[in-house]
DNA sequence: CATATATTTCGTCATATGACGAAATAACGA
DNA sequence: TCGTTATTTCGTCATATGACGAAATATATG
């Protein structure tokens, strides 16, 4: 149980992978979303996702060639429901999650074919397609 | 906000240090109490005592040259408290978490002046005088 | 003061980790 | 099939980390 513990535990050792976690509070996001948020290669996010779903904290889907990722409801890591609500409770005021939920809105005004090119989840409202590009 | 939560993260990241603070739950209890149930060298546990100070979630009380340590109550990282709280409520049935409460409640059977020579905290029972040496 | 003891700090080592670019894989469309 | 695109895996690098022994520090005693 205690190697269960180590890998919640180490999962959000990191910040990077801190800051995923809140991005993901609201809504599932697409790798790509999250690569843009983060700035960070992706390379470099997909291994963090892959520790995250590993700790049994994210859940996948993939959709073509576009892999979502949602915060894990029910886990095979019994220590992963406790650390993610204590997660939501905190931080809330952070400035780099902050920062990180402003640029999330404004990658979600891009025009799907210039960031993620693809099929909108059916539980998501369509994106302005305005054709500007925000400053990133 | 983020780096305080980092600290804590980081500080509970390690299994080792996460037995720290199970050991402490019900009690204060001396260095070398500590490094005799982890069968580490001193400095190792001093190290791990360290970074769980400077994450805010120990607190440190010197007695002549033995140094105890407990859980924090209040605590300069606003993300201490419910981290311990979080860890209060697991592994409770962990084999390890276990293992290591046995061996303490044998250690603290030992003549002090054989673990850890000194003034017995005002607010311990005296231990037994017993003269015997158990498994370690 | 010298000696003893408990703990902490320092230095070293083996291993882990977060970053990246390159390569591989998965999926799609012509 | 080939070309394109999104993501993942692999390999590399710089840095961090957990372990240890040695040295330094803090404390007590004669």
């Amino acid at each position: 149980m205690l190697d269960q513990f180590e890998r919640v535990g180490k999962a959000i050792g990191d910040p990077t992978r801190v800051r995923i976690l809140k991005l993901l509070e609201p809504e599932e996001l697409c790798v790509c979303q999250i690569t843009a948020v983060l700035d960070l290669a992706p390379a470099t996010v997909s291994k963090h996702l892959s520790l995250l779903r590993e700790a049994g904290l994210l859940v996948q889907r993939k959709a073509g060639r576009w892999v979502y990722y949602r915060l894990a409801g029910h886990s095979p890591n019994p220590y992963a429901p406790a650390m993610l609500t204590l997660i939501r409770s905190i931080l809330g005021e952070d400035d780099v999650i902050a920062a990180d939920r402003r640029k999330l809105n404004k990658i979600k005004e891009i025009p799907v074919e210039a960031l993620c090119a693809g099929t909108i989840p059916t539980d998501e409202p369509r994106l302005s397609l305005t054709p500007r590009i925000p400053e990133l």
